[in-house]
DNA sequence: CTGAAAGCGCTTACAG
DNA sequence: CTGAAAGCGCTTACAG
């Protein structure tokens, strides 16, 4: 039996000091105390110094309402999880991203509020709502899309943001980015290298702008090596989806000996790239199903790494990024954009390929 | 180039509308609407529906910062995730536990706000600078422990919380939680009805309270079975030490076909249990490397189950729990508390025996 | 049923 | 360098 203040069995909630009781203490107006404690201009050394000390005796801490209320910050950054419920808890990438933000907000003591959003429009009720309630001082936006209607209902909202993806498609807000594109030239280069000249992908979902500009890049980069063969299938990223595809492509006739022109739909691929880590392992169970050997048979990529690709059999060969240092600076540059700081678009390093034992020569390229 | 209000670029930003805004338009006083916009009595039905109209009509939204300032509340709730940032995001239970509990909460358009903390010093610093700076109305608190210092911190800051865990060991905080040791029960009778005679667990980290409940339970269930062996092995549910633990129960010799009495170290177990799914897939893989064939000569079984266990080969039983449901229970219990109502512990549905391919009659029994 | 007023705890011009 | 005061946008007793 407990009430919402806590006080039913008698527990003592001591009240929390405000900037009154500290001017009181020190023999001071309240607004020298909050000159003091801002570090602004208008009290002297000393002055602050001991207003410091009694704050911190006294365990004040600014009321983040009152502040927010008075003009200044809320101390609050909103992140919206692009995804139903339900799919959310699969991939890992959220969740290091939001560690890496909180890394890097906890330094500046700002929050961070979060919200599930099964669709767009959800996500941009989301946006207006904390704008208008004053929640948030500025979001991050993921999963850019080629069309991307958020980007107008933020940019007029005039909510500050950072894009988390790009190149380009964002509009007039900073973006933090990587190079996706060249990082698929790297991958599928590694493969060709290899011996490999029949490979498929497993994309992610079609409207998404990483997507594209790897699907564009794997066209591109295919060609320029001369490939015999390569082909796309895409998914909404689960592990069932990723599964099916892998069947659908493994069912297909391994390529004749004979590199003759084939009708693309039955050749059979020697390596395929998953655009998430969660579908490569889906493949690499399926593979194990049919009796089709990886890596003999068969090589598989996992596009960003985790530790599910380190855990399986064989350990799957993957592009790894630092997720959390990809939150991080993000953050910082939404920090410097609240700050009032001209914000540029920033590049991140680019994926490293973690060679594992999912990849190999192909037995019959 | 853009500034943080998004005016660089001559965007014009509408200001919000106000109470008094609204009072002007409709005649009133600001207390007049304030009530009318609140479901207070005071004002006249037909007033109401004019006030709701016109702030629906000016899209008016209430000012998160004064609301909480003028006492009522902040609409906040807080979650800690006591983890090092860089284990998140391989256990899909916190994102499936944020996202039940935000379902529940965006109902009535309360936010959640996240912090990540590495240990328990850090995780109650942010239960203290939360309250200090009234960022939140309460907090969810999870992974109970057996000694479990953040109880006190909690009750003397008389912050409200409901704790995530139990039954037991949660001071006067309510609790909502499921009964491990009779799914534990539940599990070893199960192996223990296909036959297995040696049956080891990997359990998670010591301290945690269900890993205690667990390990109690499994030794009681055990001796009442009347089991010729049974061990347990702790880790800190990482993969690797999952691996680990596998590696070493399975490096003990098979138990001898007489079953006297032999040494406890020394006898490999038919069948392993573990405490989260990772270990359980890292496990899986182990034994293939051993050569040990799964379900044949060994049964594996994942406590919680998640897309994991599903997608690798073979696919593994498990313990199943709807922890969406589990954070909304958790959710609606806060804010039951924080409405002045009295709250009770809360028992969650038991888990459920999803069976697959990893478990089997054990060959050598 | 309605209005006028105080107050929540800060910040920030504005005088001295 | 310091003080007195207004104001942010609400809620809530208190009079009428």
């Amino acid at each position: 039996m407990l009430t919402a203040d806590g006080s039913a069995e008698g527990a003592r909630v001591t009240k929390r000091p405000t900037i009154a009781d500290i001017a009181q203490r020190a023999g001071l107006s309240k607004g020298a105390v909050s000159y003091a404690l801002n570090g602004q201009p208008g009290v002297s050394e000393s002055t602050r110094r001991r207003v410091l000390e009694l704050a911190t005796e006294m365990g004040w801490r600014p009321n983040s309402a009152a502040r927010a209320l008075s003009g200044a910050r809320t101390g609050t950054l909103g992140l919206v999880l692009p995804r139903p419920a339900t799919l959310l808890g699969v991939e890992p990438f959220f969740m290091k991203l939001i560690a890496g933000i909180e890394n890097a907000l906890a330094a500046r003591s700002t929050a961070l509020l979060l919200q599930v959003a099964p669709d767009h429009d959800a996500e941009a009720a989301a946006y207006r709502r904390w704008w208008a309630e004053r929640r948030v001082d500025g979001i991050f936006l993921v999963d850019l899309r080629v069309e991307d209607g958020r980007i107008r209902v933020v940019e007029e909202l005039g909510l500050p943001a950072v894009v988390i993806g790009g190149p380009g498609h964002h509009g007039r807000l900073p973006s933090v980015w990587t190079d996706d594109a060249a990082a698929m030239v790297m991958v599928v280069e590694y493969l060709a290298a290899l011996g490999h000249r029949h490979i498929a992908r497993v994309a992610g979902l079609p409207g998404l702008l990483h997507t594209e500009l790897r699907g564009r890049a794997f066209g591109d980069v295919a060609a320029t090596l001369g490939l015999e063969w390569s082909g796309t299938v895409t998914t909404d990223y689960s592990a069932d989806q990723g599964a099916q595809a892998t069947r659908r492509l493994l069912s297909a006739s391994p390529a004749p000996q004979s590199s003759g022109p084939t009708p693309r739909a039955a050749t059979r691929p020697t390596a395929i790239l998953y655009d998430n880590d969660v579908m490569a392992v889906a493949g690499t169970s399926v593979a194990h199903e049919m009796g089709v050997d990886v890596p003999g048979d068969l090589s598989i990529m996992a596009w960003d790494d985790s530790v599910l690709c380190e855990i399986i059999h064989p350990p799957l060969t993957a592009l790894s990024r630092d997720i959390m240092a990809y939150g991080a600076h993000a953050a910082e540059r939404l920090l410097e954009l609240l700050d009032g700081n001209a914000v540029t678009d920033f590049q991140d390093d680019m994926p490293r390929l973690v060679i594992r034992g999912s990849t190999a020569r192909p037995r019959s390229p």
